[in-house]
DNA sequence: ATAACTGCAAACTGTTTGCAAGCGA
DNA sequence: TCGCTTGCAAACAGTTTGCAGTTAT
């Protein structure tokens, strides 16, 4: 099953706006990896070899991904990873809070392993190559809790998605990014 | 099948921020019905009695409703409506921007047949009672332009969806708006 | 030992589709 | 009339689950 080549770009920081930088340090997948190891046995659970290998696999990338991808990804450290404890894991590692389930209109959901590295950031998405850049913006953090305020709600998470084209794509007839085809 | 009483909040102003007024005005409702059966037409395509109920019933609500509660609402008008009728109607109906579909997480898609009175509202879904409120945000339309900009890309819509829990219910141990069961 | 975990395959759910009959322009 | 539309039922895709055997603690 083909998907969607989402990446991450690498940052342009501006002010007010910090985006995240391609390639996280190993030492905060890691410890994502142990943070991990650390909530299944506060439940009790156990830390199969299959477990194992899902994990890591989750955590050694930085890309959203699929579970079908995951599975894909898991199977090709070890062949007999099911599809059934795939679908078995996801739920426990977005209860952990250190990964992040993202719906983007598809039939099947994404996952984002870079959650607890910076839980509130947001994601544009590219119209043009389907590209996610995952930006964090202060000012928006603000005005969504001054909306909640004047509502009467205290907003616990937020989700915004900003669907854009590519200006240098318009430019140049190619994102500066990738290639767009 | 049963699904979430999602209700429409009546309005809260507050400076520059505009929430949706309960019960829009019957004359919007039928301009967008008006509207539909133009691009109905302008595809060359019929009016069919099983449309003109469907359509109907989409706008003589003002509430966020899934498929299969379109479905049950049609068949209390033409109990002949068939399924397939409703989900190969659902597309020309987003199609035509008069109806906005919304992924909440959920396993099924929800529709918003406010759209084309507000294309830009963000939507807040409370914790407590999975109710929906509409919001306009102008203030978070130039943030997120900026932010497009800054990333060089053009924001061609948005989507922001916020998570929050009920303050009148934290005081009183229920909402303003409906009892929290 | 024993409770949690696994792979398998079947079940489930929302949505889509092929087909023969029906109906609008 | 002609071709778009319809209802039906089967197909489809992603996800979940029951079960019997396996494994971590």
């Amino acid at each position: 099953m083909n998907r969607l080549p989402f990446l991450r770009l690498v940052s342009l920081t501006s002010p007010g706006i910090r985006v995240r930088i391609n390639g996280v340090q190993k030492e905060v997948r890691e410890e994502a990896k142990r943070k991990f190891m650390e909530f299944l046995e506060r439940k009790d659970l156990r830390i199969t070899n299959q477990r194992r290998v899902i994990i890591d696999t989750v955590f050694d990338t930085d890309e959203h991904f699929t579970a079908e991808q995951l599975l894909d990804w898991s199977r090709e450290r070890d062949s007999s990873i099911s599809r059934a404890t795939v679908y078995r894991t996801l739920p426990l590692l977005t209860e952990s809070n250190l990964v992040h389930e993202m719906d983007f209109g598809k039939p099947y959901k994404f996952y984002d392993p870079n959650y607890s590295d910076s839980p509130n950031h947001n994601h544009l998405i590219c119209e043009d190559c389907e590209k996610i850049v995952e930006f964090d913006s202060e000012k928006i953090e603000e005005i969504e809790q001054e909306i909640g305020h004047n509502l009467g709600f205290t907003v616990k998470s937020q989700n915004l998605q900003l669907s854009a084209t590519c200006n240098a794509l318009k430019r140049s007839g190619a994102c500066d990014n990738k290639p767009c085809n």
